[in-house]
DNA sequence: TGTACATCAGTGAACGCGCGTTCACTGATGTAC
DNA sequence: TGTACATCAGTGAACGCGCGTTCACTGATGTAC
């Protein structure tokens, strides 16, 4: 039992402790989303209700829902940027890169369950500005993987234009996998069998660049 | 000009004939998921309004607006599965069948374009039901693929479970380019890029499957 | 061909409700002295 | 260490609005005779 809960308070059980209210109102929207259908189903009012804070509140940290959203979206890829870069997939030798980048992939997405499945649902449902923020982020993160897979011997016979070609395959099969994990209960066996067949795609994916010819005449 | 155009009428210009109004609330709610973010956006009363028909004609076609979603979803893939079907591609030669799958599906897409972005946003932003249905249909879509491809000689080393694994590949990469085909201008030069890149990519996976080994040990 | 009637798609008024946003306020916290 | 004050996160009442849904209705259409 914490300290606080047996001094008297003038603040509501539950309600948060000032200057928390920010925080309180991004993890409320994520709770929401991820119990309903998306974010545009949402009202400003459940999400103050869901964070232990009048509605008028969320005006002192958010211009509008609009804002939060973006929000949600610049941190879940922050976060995800740092991940990849700190996994220096670049440095690792290809024989083996497949699998550990799954698993770490997969543990990452489960990590950040309700950001996931945020950015999941508004990639096509989310407004216009929102739908972009996602494009783009997922494009950087497809032009970091052409630039990686550049620098091994493996892949020298790949144009440039070709090595974005398979990267982005990449990027959406991982996508895909991502999504299935968030509809997949966590400890289910379920699970494995997702990540294997992942696994075999793109395992099959490297197979086929290994006959790939940029220049066919 | 129409005769009903010159005979006066005490139907409201623009409203639709009677019996009309289901297709006209299908058609309206169409229109508006493609300009709006998505379903769950927009209102009963937004549909009624955009068909040409009071609120409370709504009831007299539909349950509720979950209703209204899942027919849509439903003819969507009863077309798709038609088109699919008389396309007969397991009686193709397995040369060129990639170029011709693609533009046909492309075709297909921008013919239907109202009908794939809703199915589109609602795959994961939809209730649980639409997306239920949605993942059933992509499914059933998958298998046949899988078996169309057990017909083909060039696939008798693969077991019938990397088939599926396969097909799960290609048919990631078919709703992805269809994703993008409805997030560009039709009469765009990007189009064509999208549509090669895609090729591309079926292309690179079944390369992969030519080295692929269905029992590695 | 004409008439009486049943059907039922579409109407229009009305309801209570949750919504986003405004406004003036309160009172805890941090800072200057 | 103590006091006065500024800041500003959070409050609570109030607003007008569009919402989903109900209900009794109207009147065009198709059918029986």
């Amino acid at each position: 039992m914490s300290r606080d809960a047996n001094k008297p308070s003038s603040r509501p059980r539950g309600a948060p402790r000032r200057g928390e209210a920010r925080e309180a109102l991004m993890q409320a929207a994520l709770e929401l989303v991820a119990s309903e259908a998306n974010f545009s189903a949402i009202s400003l009012r459940r999400i103050a209700r869901q964070a232990g804070v009048v509605p008028t509140a969320f005006y002192r940290h958010f211009e509008d829902l609009d804002a939060l959203g973006l929000t949600l979206i610049e941190d879940t890829f922050r976060s995800l940027r740092a991940i990849l870069r700190d996994a220096a997939l670049s440095s690792m030798p290809l024989k083996g890169l497949v699998r550990y980048s799954v698993e770490l992939f997969a543990h990452y997405v489960r990590d950040n369950q309700l950001l996931f499945q945020f950015v999941v649902k508004e990639r096509f449902a989310g407004t216009v500005a929102m739908r972009e923020a996602i494009h783009n982020e997922i494009v950087l993160v497809t032009n970091a993987l052409a630039a990686d897979l550049a620098r091994f011997d493996e892949f020298s016979h790949i144009s440039q234009n070709d090595l974005r070609v398979i990267s982005d395959l990449v990027v959406n099969t991982v996508i895909t996998l991502s999504e299935r994990i968030l509809d997949v209960d966590p400890d289910n066996a379920e699970d494995d069998a997702l990540m294997l067949r992942a696994e075999k795609q793109l395992r099959l994916i490297f197979m086929g660049v290994g006959r790939w010819d940029s220049q066919p005449g």
